[in-house]
DNA sequence: TTTAAAAAAGATATAAATGTCTTTTATTAA
DNA sequence: TTAATAAAAGACATTTATATCTTTTTTAAA
């Protein structure tokens, strides 16, 4: 329920990276699949959608790998939500229902796209930086909890 | 997101039922798939656990079909979710991560564990009869809107 | 300039959710 | 008791999400 397999991969690898690579170290798929215990093959092709949609960078070769770039702190985790899993489910009804809407409401409309708005909301305002920000309310404390 | 179509059809068929079998008509699957504009098939497969579990009676036959009971109105919405898509979304991480729980939460974990929380108050304390109800805050007020 | 490293690309595989079809069983009325 | 009706049961199909494997391209260092 409420997060994809995708999106839960594609935030912890660039928070690993975001970690590991403050010193300007490349973090490469090996790494962050060992560390993070994920699947290699699967974070890589998300890993390359995070790259196109410009989250990180990354360099090929010896001493390549994932970086950070000026944008990533910035990312906000709606966006990341929207690259992995798309931005259907965030208007439409929860039950799937197409008549449904504010004026002809299904019988969960008001108190189940209340919950939701407040997850958009906390998804829209809350950035990647955010997360690996100890000045701010939401940061990761530990690597571990990656 | 949030909730699945197995889900949105299970109530969706019942509520129809409860509707339009108050004066005791049996209501056949066609008709609900007819009127609700749902996959006949995929529908009956649901309404069969739906009569399993006891939350729905049915008979075969001509003049059968599908009708409320004395425990119909008094089940649970996180009942009815628990019957159609298990009950494993409700605990363990939002992100998949088997590591996170409270005492090491994921960078996610106390903002998105409250707004499911929630979600699974207000499922744990409105039942079938509430959506039916008048004088209940949940309650439908057309069945175009099922 | 050759070799090795590492991401990119793309093909393929598996699992889960969703959807459809056919056969069987139970029930009712004629 | 037969014919028609309707759910139950179960097999099968499709789609989407998740996962894996192989080949290609880029890059750096020797």
């Amino acid at each position: 329920m409420f997060l994809s397999k995708s999106f839960g991969y594609a935030l912890r690898g660039i928070l690993y990276v975001s970690l590991s690579g403050k010193d300007g170290r490349k973090i490469q798929v090996d790494e962050i699949a060992d560390q993070l215990s994920v699947p290699r093959h699967f974070l890589a092709k998300v890993m390359k959608s995070v790259v196109k949609n410009g989250i990180l960078d990354s360099t090929k070769g010896p001493y390549g790998g994932f970086s950070i770039n000026k944008k990533t702190f910035n990312v906000k985790l709606i966006q990341l939500m929207e690259l992995t899993d798309g931005t259907e489910q965030l208007s439409g009804c929860v039950l799937s229902f197409k008549k449904c809407n504010s004026r002809n409401p299904c019988p969960l409309h008001d108190r189940v796209i209340n919950l939701r708005d407040k997850l958009i909301t906390e998804f829209s305002t809350t950035t990647l930086g955010d997360l690996v920000d100890e000045k701010n309310p939401n940061f990761i404390k530990s690597i571990s909890v990656l």
